[in-house]
DNA sequence: TCCCGCATGTAACGGGTTACATGATTGC
DNA sequence: GCAATCATGTAACCCGTTACATGCGGGA
């Protein structure tokens, strides 16, 4: 499952962690990290706190690590995304190019928003440590990949998005 | 739900049809057919046919016309991707520079694979219906936009995979 | 001969989300 | 006074997938 144990987590960081690149709940977590200990892939320390409830540390056993590094040794499965803004756009001819332009509007919005998001958290990561973001062992190289990736597609989708509100401009006022 | 009834489809050419960009399967199709049937959104004709099961055709009724307008005027949900690929790369690094490489290969072959296929129907498109693709008024203008979208995003992304790939090589054999 | 395409569905299961429950501290 | 952050979980539900059931025609 969602195997992201790179240092010793609570449920909560996991959850935090996830966030970016693969969303789920507490609700989620919480069972799996159960079962994981069930199977003997995790431990978990219990860190008391006052004032409020104990922390449980968890960590990946040998056996844990061994079954990520397999899993990493399968084939990914094909990508899946769903997203209510490309089947508005697929049905909003029927309310004329207005409709569309609204769309692409709000969607540009969006995306610059998340754009300022990513490069803010990508420029802070290779400042604060530009050693580890060059070395392929190190996790933050990877995370540095993923990074670069998200502010390409990003700015990307802008660039279509920018595009076709000209050309829809182009098309209708003529 | 996943409604695209330009023109009258059975269940079975919606799910073909949604392939390509919302995908779902027919056991889930069916059912929802028939609720839009009972919510009075669509209705259908059945035609009779030898040696096949009988095709139910289904249309959407003004009232579902105008259920699917008031989805186009509510904001769409930021857009959710769950893709194995990207999970694995956050945990490559612990394998070294040759397993990201070996991802990176992996998901290189499969876009080109993708975009070979999207250029392919999007030429198919533009070349059969030169005109409706250039009317904004036209349901083929929507899919031509989605399209542009697609081919972009494939592309950028394969940038990043060969851009990756010769950092990775520079990085680890220096 | 066997698989693919057409054409419809039902049943069981699993993954994910929402809602609920608890409770102290810190900042607006 | 109210919301947010930290921290854990349970229960109900919904959405989607997999598996099953049926059956003929055409191409490899």
């Amino acid at each position: 499952m969602g195997i992201l144990l790179r240092q010793p987590r609570t449920g909560y960081d996991v959850v935090k962690d996830l966030q970016s690149f693969r969303p789920a709940n507490a609700s989620q977590i919480y069972p799996i990290l159960a079962k994981l200990e069930q199977h003997g892939y995790a431990t978990f320390e219990i860190q008391a706190q006052t004032a409020r409830p104990d922390k449980k540390l968890f960590k990946l056993t040998e056996s844990g690590k061994a079954a990520l590094a397999r899993w990493l040794d399968t084939d990914p499965e094909p990508p899946v995304t769903r997203d209510d803004f490309l089947s508005m756009l697929f049905s909003a001819w029927s309310k004329g190019p207005d409709a569309i332009a609204r769309l692409l509007w709000h969607r540009k919005r969006f995306l610059n928003r998340y754009e300022q998001d990513l490069r803010a958290k990508y420029q802070a990561l290779v400042t604060n440590f530009p050693a580890d973001c060059d070395d392929p062992h190190n996790a933050r190289f990877s995370s540095t990949l993923l990074y670069r990736r998200r502010i390409g597609l990003v700015a990307e989708e802008l660039r279509w998005c920018e595009e076709s509100i000209t050309t829809l401009e182009k098309v209708s006022d003529i």
